[in-house]
DNA sequence: TCTGGGGTCCTAGGACCC
DNA sequence: TCTGGGGTCCTAGGACCC
């Protein structure tokens, strides 16, 4: 009997947000369309039936671009790009605005369409998740001499499942693991299935460039480069030790192996969030004394949202911080943790506010975030009642007066005294 | 016409305790 | 008072991913 080969899938939906915008837009197939931005640009109902879009040429604003159809892409625009930059490339490309809700919708769609073939699945976010096919019926089975014969008709019967629950297209990548099915399922993209042995490392993987891998971005990619390291086959040429002198004990280490196509992690189907946060970027940059009024409710709102959404979610956090990214894009965050876990508006308002006093708030900001971490469940009030207070590490941050955050001074009045520099208060 | 929003994980220094 | 080592928690920043 040939022993059993461990099947991973990476399963990718093609240009996601823009194919789901197609099946309620289909007269938009084939064209340059480009999803992202705020609400502003809906499509308008003409007289005739017909529809009005949005192009891109008149935008003004900060958005960035979310998914771009493949025409679109062929104008160099791409994902993560301002939309004022796209706007440059791409004039009279379709703008539609992000649907979440309609993406959710789809993205439960396509899992549930994957779960009846195979039902160990790892989330991967709104539009991708790898697969553990290992132990699916047929999986195992070689077609021929082909030892991936069995799988490719399992991955294949996945694909049809996807196309006929959601009506779109997804791309498969299928090895023995995450790191290179992850790799694998762009090499045909889209609306593609490749199927990798380990023993195809040399001729499939080895010739790309070294930023395909997981977990190598545009920092340790140029680092690379610099080193005159290009390719994956480059890396896998390179010493282990030399690679950790480099980059360090653990990301050299995972370099090395990363290289050589190894990866042992497993498909995790569950696993409790860590945080949860809200933040928002300003149409324009505020400045902390002038535009008052406006950052504190802007800052309440978004505790009140963290608060909803960590009771919705039944969690409650110990730690709040902030982020605050300002005019010139440098990035501050501070946080606070609390004695006790809290779902409450207002407390994590409090906190949030204790925060900001460790700001040098001189520049403009550009962006606010609230942000709540160290989650847990929240106990029972009689499972509470029945424990002995926690001990507290060190002394409680000082604690504002119960009046209630709304009257809290959160941002400075015009001619109060400069804020404390950041940093210094630990 | 620069660069959204929601996450995870890692590192590193200092506090604090034994 | 000096000299230690180990372990955990807290905080800040940064890389990376979707």
């Amino acid at each position: 009997m040939p022993p059993r080969r461990r099947w991973i899938a990476h399963l990718d939906m093609d240009a996601f947000y823009a194919s789901v915008e197609l099946l309620r837009y289909p007269e938009l197939a084939g064209q340059a369309v480009v999803i992202g931005g705020g609400r502003r640009h809906q499509p308008e109902l003409l007289e005739d039936g017909t529809r009005r879009f949005a192009t891109l040429r008149h935008y003004a604003g900060r958005g960035v671009v979310t998914t771009a159809t493949y025409a679109a892409r062929d104008y160099g625009v791409h994902s993560g790009m301002g939309l004022m930059k796209a706007a440059q490339r791409a004039p009279d490309a379709i703008l539609l605005p992000t649907d979440f809700e309609a993406y959710r919708h789809y993205s439960r769609l396509f899992k549930a369409a994957v779960a009846e073939v195979a039902p160990v699945i790892e989330d991967r976010g709104i539009d991708e998740i790898y697969i553990d096919l290992t132990d699916v019926p047929g999986a195992q089975e070689a077609v021929g001499h082909d030892p991936r014969g069995g799988v490719r008709a399992v991955a294949q019967e996945i694909r049809n499942n996807v196309k006929r629950a959601t009506g779109l297209s997804c791309s498969v990548g299928v090895t023995p693991n995450k790191l290179l099915s992850k790799i694998a399922s762009e090499l045909d993209k889209p609306d593609g299935l490749t199927v990798l042995t380990a023993d195809e490392l040399p001729t499939r993987i080895w010739p790309l460039p070294v930023r395909r891998i997981n977990g190598i971005g545009p920092k340790a990619g140029a680092k690379l480069k610099g080193l005159g390291i290009d390719t994956i086959g480059e890396l896998a040429a390179c010493e282990q030790d030399w690679l950790v002198e480099r980059f360090g004990r653990s990301y050299g280490a995972w370099l090395h192996s990363a290289s050589h196509g190894i990866d042992d992690r497993p498909v995790v189907t569950y696993s409790e969030p860590v945080s949860m946060s809200r933040e928002t970027t300003f149409d324009r940059d505020l400045h902390a004394v002038r535009d008052r009024a406006a950052l504190t409710a802007i800052f309440t709102d978004l505790a009140a949202r963290v608060a909803e959404d960590l009771q919705r979610k039944r969690f409650v956090g110990r730690t709040i911080g902030i982020k605050l990214r300002f005019e010139d894009f440098k990035t501050v965050t501070r946080d606070l943790t609390l004695p006790e876990p809290t779902a409450d508006p207002l407390l994590i308002r409090q906190a949030a506010g204790q925060c900001l006093k460790r700001v040098d708030l001189s520049r403009r900001l550009r962006l606010l975030g609230v942000r709540v971490g160290a989650l847990s469940r929240p106990k029972a009030e009689a499972a509470r009642a029945a424990e002995p207070p926690r001990p507290a590490r060190r002394p409680p941050a000082s604690t504002p007066p119960a009046a209630g955050a709304a009257e809290l001074p959160l941002f400075p009045e015009l001619g109060d005294p400069p804020l404390p520099l950041g940093g210094g208060a630990h």
